[in-house]
DNA sequence: CGTACATATATGCGCCACACATCTAACGGC
DNA sequence: GCCGTTAGATGTGTGGCGCATATATGTACG
């Protein structure tokens, strides 16, 4: 059982570009889909997702339980009624992880190739 | 000139995941295409591309001088005549690093974002 | 109040990156 | 010489993603 879980995990690596990214926005706390972009955005001009891919994206991964959709708009925001908030699950935030820990990996090998310099902290 | 450079470089980011696995195994010496792939494996099992997947992108890699054919074979292995030994390239070296970077705040976005341990070093 | 622009979500289309499958052939051990 | 491994190459299919477009609500402003 827990076996199957981290299999599936572990064979869904590496998580597409836009998932992580999805991810990683939810992990601060639930959003919508518009908010995630711009949030993206904020963080790295160069790997905004479109948004027709963003779109998509979410409704793949409410289908995966990666994410699900929040039940109702956080307080701060009772006025539009045209967005669709969504927050991270636990296996999303598993998956999240697992990913972190593979790029983490990924850049410690280029530091030890000499791609990137000492200690960039 | 240079701004032609950068502005090129900056735009074919982030770079496809074949290509940075195999920019960061050339930064580490010449190797041949199955080479490559046994390196991959030995650093992250998750991410393994497929050998048609390597081969084809090593042509478009030299297309695109982000790699070189090595003239011969190094040194120990004067042996098997089918190998097809490949070097990184300035310009190989310099993408490489720029994605190395990208992954770089990738992995703090996601240390900030609490789904990685403090520090990993 | 109208209308212009930003916000928000959604979908058809086409390209292309990648995995899967298959092929060829040289290598090394027995 | 046979056979499994190593090495490289290529045809094919699927799916992710960018691009364009559609639709509709929110908001600012005269």
């Amino acid at each position: 059982m827990g076996m199957d879980r981290d299999r599936r995990e572990r064979e869904s690596l590496p998580l597409r570009r836009v998932e992580f990214h999805i991810l990683l926005s939810l992990a601060a706390g639930e959003r919508h889909g518009y908010g995630i972009i711009q949030d993206i955005e904020a963080r790295d001009e160069k790997a905004v997702p479109d948004v027709g891919t963003m779109y998509r994206a979410l409704a793949r991964m409410v289908e995966n339980r990666l994410i699900e959709a929040a039940a109702r708009r956080p307080a701060a925001d009772a006025g539009d009624e045209r967005r669709n908030y969504y927050r991270i699950t636990d296996a999303g935030r598993r998956m999240a992880r697992a990913e972190a820990r593979r790029l983490e990996a990924l850049t410690r090998a280029a530091r030890i190739g000499g791609l990137l310099a000492k200690a960039t902290k």
